[in-house]
DNA sequence: GTGAAAGCGCTAACAT
DNA sequence: ATGTTAGCGCTTTCAC
């Protein structure tokens, strides 16, 4: 920076200026400045500048796992927002592992981030005192609290599964059958489903669980399981992810059940496929996209200075009704 | 730190030290420190430390979408290693577009990252430019050049597509289509697919050119649209993902046509629901694991000096004969 | 509109 | 084993 001054015959201040203010330079000296930049192939140091300023414009993010549609979309929508306005991202997995987040949380702090977003509203004690004492913006996204550490941005899991299962009692469905991934949000939604379920008196509802990834293959398996211990007539499937209520489709209409007649199936995602699929999916669509900008845009909010703007924002999410229940 | 260091009553410096590297100070010192460190919830300045040390361990990844599972997956593996390595990842998309990915090669070296991950290998003047003059390790991923800006590691997109013809060719198919995503990689596919089919005498090779993301839904469109243009028996058709091929065998399933016999398909990237298909998805699988951790190696044999070490690093392909074809 | 001086919180080099 | 000194490359403040 001092060397492109010395080219433009100004101070590495007024060059400082001219890079990131540039209205308060003459035009004739951002000119040269400008040139000498060019010249040099001068590259600005942003650590010195997030050092200096105490701003960094870096934005830490941290999902569960990137390979997941769920948190790769509404990431890559926060993400985009967050570039427009000059932000960059610092992204960790936590693999749903609190401790591997709270290592993430110390991390990314030690960078001095000018905001933090994480999925999901628990966190091990520590992480919250960490989230606290940074004294900066945090986002909490895909569930939503009374007790944000700041704000957070979601829906609710339990309202999405009770609505899946008052679609399934509404449409006579009499037996059902819940399909999950190993993950808590995804177990959440299992109760909240089964616990209506039974409430209105048809129980029990049957459980299987799965590992941690949501696979088409998987899907097939527990279909064949549940024929192979006998499948009721008048059966929905519940499942926690569109691939394996895809997985279900696939596995019935390889053994010629007739879907919804012969077992019915609700995904969860309204992925992209869940048009396409034969029948088309019964789903809980959320809008990630959304979920995404808003979260960004309450950060923004934030660094603008409003800090009370609603700390919880429900993106709420869609039944929607298509082929499969 | 310096108020650590009050409190332990040593100087700053040794509670540097301790934290660095805790086997230059006293076992003594060191409980002190920690104790201080506890009490006052000190959390390190990484900004400064890269500032003054100027090693950030800070790795810039840039990828095409995030949202897509080829790029997620081996993202995923290279970021597992270099945060066991003790790196942190800062992340932006390109959209397959040069112009955006120079920006954000500018925007990451800005940050001063001790290495950078670039997904292929074209990229503009000024962008190959602001990389050599960055003078730290640079690895390009999912593809293959002699002349790499530093070293790269993925395999021949022309010589998978060929095995795949190949493949066709030798199973005795006489016409082909390929149903291509919009991205240049999945072009070169096509192309070297479409090349070495008519070179062997059976052409001309049909295009379905489609959208830039590969859905099923687009893929069932594909054949739909092949059966109205009249489909010639013996067709195979390549496709440059897994899901679309994946829409093809439901299609095909919707209109009564049997896979291979009247219509045979070839996917690409034999991703998690290839083996679960109805029949079985034929396809071209890369180890996306396997290129992700290659990356991260060949940059951290790089910080260890071993800077002429294979600068091309062929991950190579898998030809997976299923049912499809 | 421009410059001089101070300092952000660390690490590196050297000294003890 | 520990301390002293000098900077890393910027931004901020204050002066002109």
């Amino acid at each position: 920076m001092a060397e492109v001054g010395r080219l433009a015959g100004v101070s590495q201040v007024t060059v400082s200026r001219a890079l990131s203010s540039p209205e308060k330079v003459s035009p004739e000296t951002l000119r040269r400045i400008r040139d000498a930049v060019n010249q040099t192939g001068y590259v600005p140091n942003a650590v010195a500048g997030a050092l200096a300023s105490s701003r960094s414009k870096l934005i830490a993010a941290l999902v569960p796992s990137i390979t997941n549609i769920f948190y790769s979309s509404s990431l890559q929508a926060f993400s985009d927002i967050m570039r427009e306005q000059g932000y960059q991202i610092m992204l960790s997995e936590t693999g749903f592992d609190p401790e591997r987040e709270e290592a993430a949380i110390a991390a990314h702090l030690s960078r001095r981030p000018d905001a933090i977003m994480l999925t999901g509203v628990r966190h091990s004690a520590a992480a919250r005192r960490m989230l606290l004492n940074a004294g900066i913006p945090v986002v909490e996204v895909w569930d939503l609290t009374e007790t944000p550490v700041d704000c957070c941005v979601g829906f609710s899991q339990g309202a999405a599964a009770e609505a899946a299962a008052d679609l399934a009692l509404a449409s006579g469905y009499r037996h059902a059958v819940t399909v999950t991934a190993g993950n808590e949000r995804a177990q959440r939604r299992r109760d909240a489903f089964a616990a209506r379920f039974e409430t209105a008196g048809h129980g029990p509802v049957e459980r299987i669980d799965l590992g941690p990834s949501a696979t088409l293959g998987l899907g097939r398996e527990a279909l064949a399981q549940l024929v192979e211990r006998g499948l009721r007539p008048g059966t929905v499937v519940f499942c926690s992810s569109d691939q394996f209520a895809h997985g279900i489709l696939v596995e019935a209409a390889a053994r010629g059940l007739a879907v919804p007649k012969d077992v019915a199936v609700i995904g969860f995602g309204d992925q992209d496929f869940a048009t396409a699929t034969e029948p088309a999916l019964t789903t809980i669509r959320i809008d990630r996209q959304a979920l995404g900008q808003a979260a960004a845009t309450a950060l923004i909010q934030r660094f603008a200075g409003f800090p009370g703007l609603d700390p919880v924002h429900d993106v709420g999410f869609e039944l929607v009704r298509r082929g499969s229940a």
